[in-house]
DNA sequence: CATGAATGAGGTTTCATTCAT
DNA sequence: TATGAATGAAACCTCATTCAT
């Protein structure tokens, strides 16, 4: 087996035919699908070849080991949120607080909530070292790029922005997490959203010298 | 969905004698050692064993199986961080709502920083179906005890009470396993009781309508 | 009572290709040879696999656990010894009793000694619930066609046919089990055949009641 | 683990106290009783203790290994049953062959049926290689003792008398295994005596030169 | 003597990975 | 390229036996 070295994570070829695409993603959608119907301990390659529709020896001819696959989805996960959520926050520079948040966070909670299967499925994947390493990576991006769309904010200045834009990061992604993996109820993943950027304003508020603070 | 077996995951015998207390303690330790180290998919029950400076044989005297190891980890920490967090909140009864979000999460952050390796072995077996039983359980004793204080919160009533509890538990379980399972720096560490429980406060004088609102 | 877990114990599949056609005969010829050699109690996975000539996995390939492959064996042995008891027994209707007896007697003992290495391997399995489930079936249809072709017989007719069925097939099946394995000597072994039919003769022409038995 | 030499299989100590005895007596017991409930496989020495009311550790005192347990059961078994047969054939010496088969016959099926619960426990044994051992000793001295008895019959000899012995004591083991073992109806049950005496005489007047076989 | 905790070899089974077809 | 049979290391778990208490 492939000790977890750093090595060998990236898939083996991007290839250009159509068919290849296809397969491709089949395995990618396999790999998700079996996580969630059998968890991490039962995620063999077999299964994963299967589901897909092909064999083993294709799987492989895709990814290197088993470790690139689970490293794909996460990768693929990561990214794409990650995404969503920079277009959001560009998109709000130089805005009031209040519009930041309520971009940034809707934009993470409809990313998540579109992508909830990936999302449960990474889940069960989380414990794994280096799956870790993606998300810190994807997590430095997300503190950079939400410290940078909170200094331009018109109405709010920070004593301690890093502390700040961390707890915001945490209370975002981490009472997400908690709530699309404890089986919330479908009331509070309707409610999700709204209540999620009430969280975060509220902290931010309390976070801020508001400008406009003696004006109240 | 991931089969469960739910077959036999309590712990074998209860020795009186001291020799065995000592042993079976030490399995546990050598649990949570091994799933620091090396992940719960290095965690083999021969790893565990030489951890504990046992033989498998003796572990398997104390747990019939591996997975009621992790259960008996997994239990024993949500069951004791619970219990803190029960005695604080006893304790604030019939206070206003900023003292009982500041006892409630300063126990639960200091019931936490005080087990995390506890906390950090807990997390790499969280995607475990047969552990997530036990957290649910948590959860769901959580959430009474949390609605049963705020209820008597002198100062603030909230329209949709169970909406307001369940956020409340997810951003202070949810941030909290974000920051320690990220490798927070050390300055967010010590910083995080007094940030969680501005996160908490903030978000709840939101959802409630303070009894004092007029007279701001 | 023995516990029947009676979980998949049918192969795991019938190949196609040659090769793979050989590797299950194998492990079948195998699994008898070292039932003969090393008995029951070390009958392993491994030992099979490596007098294959192959590994365990590819045992596992062909049989979903160690219980299928004795299974096979038992099931193949009693299969076609009753085939061959079968097709004798078709080719005797409407004949006389010592007609029918002796072609009874001699296709079994002759199947069975064709297949000695099968009936020893059988034996050191005999004790084992789950191949008792084939045995008991494998006699019940051996119940059912003795009957019927004991009932065309010519020459005698019974007054209690079962019991007379019962012990006949008693005394064919257990007496030669006891010789086989008890290790008869040569000489017993070559006689087998005509003393078994004599055993069997005499019985069941005192259990008749002979048509001609005033005219003698 | 004790590999099958044939050396220490005696009983460790024959303990003259009567509270030695008893627990002696009642490991005895427990064996019976494991290998019928839970049959040859399952049969651990942890178990016969707990069953017995004792510990493994007071089992080792008095067999040295698993395999003496065994072995015990078997020779009482084997050795009691050959006594009350041969108790019952020297009654019969010098009388006619039909009451020698008949207090031959009847003696071992009591014998046998007296202790069916051992019968059954040893057939769960019989496959083992160090039972055998006993079993063939039993079976030389069974077929001195009919060769000795059979010789006084009065109305029979027999051209080939050894060959006749050897086939009355197969029929009359061999069929009372195969009916025990398989589960025979009650009905065959209580009748089993006498059918089996009339399959055993009608076997030993076929092979017998009847000294009255003119007077016929 | 009795107990039962401890040991660890050995058995069963799974699964990532390779490679002949 | 695709397939899936073969491999064997490694995981889980059991159990005969010993020995300190």
């Amino acid at each position: 087996m492939v000790k977890s070295t750093s090595a060998n994570l990236s898939p083996r070829k991007m290839p250009r035919q159509a068919r290849s695409q296809a397969t491709l993603e089949a395995i990618f959608q396999a790999t998700i699908q079996v996580l969630l119907s059998e968890g991490r301990q039962r995620l063999t390659t077999i299964r994963v070849a299967e589901r897909a529709g092909t064999s083993v020896g294709t799987l492989y001819q895709y990814y290197p080991n088993k470790q690139a696959l689970l490293f794909a989805v996460v990768r693929r996960h990561v990214t794409e949120v990650g995404e969503q959520v920079r277009r959001a926050a560009e998109s709000v520079h130089g805005k009031p607080l209040a519009d930041i948040v309520s971009a940034v966070v809707s934009a993470f909670v409809r990313a998540k909530i579109d992508r909830i299967d990936e999302a449960r499925a990474l889940f069960s994947v989380a414990g794994e070292l280096d799956s870790r390493v993606l998300v810190v990576e994807s997590e430095e991006r997300g503190l950079a790029m939400l410290t940078a769309v909170l200094r331009t904010a018109t109405d709010a200045k920070f004593d301690d922005l890093p502390t700040a834009v961390y707890i915001f990061m945490a209370a975002m992604i981490g009472s997400t997490t908690y709530m699309i993996e404890g089986g919330a109820p479908p009331s509070i993943l309707r409610a999700w959203g709204g209540q999620l950027e009430s969280l975060c304003l509220g902290y931010l508020e309390r976070a801020a010298r508001s400008i406009h603070n003696d004006s109240r």
